[in-house]
Parts: structure tokens; sequence; C-alpha cells
DNA sequence: CCACTCCTGCGT
DNA sequence: ACGCAGGAGTGG
């Protein structure tokens, strides 16, 4: 469910909700996440005091004192929440723990389990499970926009699925990658390495655009995405081409259609997307 | 490159 | 009953 900006929207609301607590007591229900951990993987952060929160693309870590940590993987239906102690427990929720003293409770929830909460021990496993993870739109800089535009240069792919790529570009699914092309003006289908400097350089402003947009309103809340205290978003009121099939486009008199590359649909308007 | 897999839930 | 869903990995 969630991409970059929800992700950002998760780590910003637990963020002043988890800094300076401390982490008791873990639980883990009976069935495993994608990645799975036992209890005793959790020692190292176990009576630690958590420093900060963090995110890279939709990965989500927690940062405790002596350098280990937990990250957190959403998937497409991952919760992380934090609640009173005393919420009732919602269906599949898989992870649980305790801020010591306080009547707070961190809960991760995931009916699919395709999320996963893994503890790392320090920085080194830390840097591990970042290293794949290619520019971030969100905060990328000038020269790593430029990574990414090299990046595209360097596959045939079309150019939707090179996006779906967290090792080309981090941050974007399915959403936003129709939402970038869209705003761009770029065909979905158009081969990634033909495009030429003016079209690489309106897609790098595009997917920044979409996205950073889309953390200023706080993710896109489809069906069931909410942040950190249970809150949706509204970006869904901002979409252009997602979900929209059939309906009118926006900028032109065309239609949105929906078409599928990779296994994952694509929403686009065919007669103002031609770029490519 | 594609198909298939991991899962549950929802809408048709 | 079937197709589809914000993700990501595997194996052919």
């Amino acid at each position: 469910m969630p991409e970059g900006p929800e992700v950002e929207t998760v780590r910003r609301t637990l963020e002043p909700l988890l800094v300076g607590e401390t982490i008791d007591s873990v639980w883990l229900s009976t069935h495993s996440l994608r990645i799975s951990a036992k209890l005793a993987d959790f020692a190292p952060v176990l009576q630690q005091k958590i420093v900060s929160l963090h995110r890279h693309g939709k990965l989500l870590w927690i940062l405790c004192a002596n350098k280990s940590g937990m990250m957190i993987r959403l998937g497409m239906t991952g919760q992380a929440i934090v609640t009173e102690k005393s919420t009732a427990v919602a269906k599949h929720t898989h992870v649980k723990f305790d801020c010591k003293g306080k009547e707070k409770q961190f809960r991760y929830i995931d009916p699919r389990r395709f999320g996963s909460v893994n503890p790392f021990t320090d920085e080194k496993a830390l840097q591990q499970e970042l290293a794949k993870i290619g520019p971030d739109p969100i905060v990328w800089n000038d020269k790593q926009k430029l990574i990414f535009i090299e990046n595209i240069r360097k596959t045939q792919r079309e150019i939707k699925v090179a996006l779906l790529d967290q090792q080309i570009i981090a941050s974007v699914g399915n959403i936003y990658a129709s939402e970038a092309l869209f705003l761009a003006q770029i065909s979905p289908f158009a081969v990634s390495n033909h495009l030429d400097d003016k079209a690489l350089m309106a897609l790098a402003d595009a997917v920044e655009g979409v996205l950073r947009r889309a953390v200023a309103n706080r993710g896109t809340s489809f069906s069931d995405y909410v942040d950190g205290t249970g809150q949706r978003g509204e970006n869904q009121l901002h979409l252009s081409v997602f979900q929209r099939e059939g309906e009118a486009c926006r900028r032109c008199t065309g239609t949105i259609e929906r078409a599928v590359q990779g296994g994952r649909s694509t929403f686009y308007c065919v007669s103002c997307q031609t770029i490519g």
C-alpha cells in the first residue's frame, strides 16, 4: 500500500511519539512476516532508548541509542502505529512493543504479511539493508537527480516498469509512477534509453513534484493506508490518472486508459502522453 | 524478458 | 468464483 510519501508521513507522525521512549516487552504473533524475525532477534533493542526515526525510499527504521534498531517494510498492507495500550488490538497485528513506563504501544498490522519488522544490530547491518536503494526524489539534490537520469539511460525496459525498480529510483510505486508519467506527458511504453535529455529532465522534475506534493497531502489513502496516528491522507483527491480508467483526461479531450506492464496496472492518457 | 509466488480482503 | 490490490523476490 505505501510508497515513499506514505512511509515519510508515517515516519513524521511516529517520530514525536517514539523518540525518547524506551522499548519494552516485544510481542510477536504466531504468523511469520515476509522476512521472519524471532523474538530473540529483538534482544539488541530491548530496554534501549529510541533516538530517531529514518526513511529512505520505502524503508523505515527506528534507531536506538546503541545503534541497533528495527527496519520496517510496510509491503502492500502494512500499518505502523502508536496507540494507547488499552486500545483494542486489530486483527492481523503481528508485532507490538510497549514504551516503558508509559501507556503507549507500538503496533505493526499487516493483513497480507508482505511487509516485515526486522531488528538490526549495528550500523554495518543497517548499511547492508540500504545498499541497493537508488536516489530518493523526496529528498534528493541535483547530483542525485542526475544519477537517476543516468540510471534511466542505462536500461531498455519500458519507462513505467523502470520507475518501479527501487535501485533506479527510490520511493516510486505503482500510483506515483503513473502520475509522474502523466505530468511529464511521457508514454508509459516509452523505451527508457530512447528518451532524450529534455524528456528525462521533465520526468525527474515530475517525479519529484508528484512525490513532494503527496507528502504535503499526507499520503494517498485509497482503501486502508493510515499514518502513525491512524489518520488517513488526502492525496487521493489530487490524483490525475490512477484508478481513473474510462474517465476524462483533465488535460485534454482524451480518456484515461488502463494497461498492464510487468503484471501491474498502468493508467495513462493515450491522447496527451505522447513523448517517447 | 515473463510468469509465478508470498497473503488476505473486497468488489463485481 | 474470479480478478484485482500501495511490494518485492525468484526462477525459467
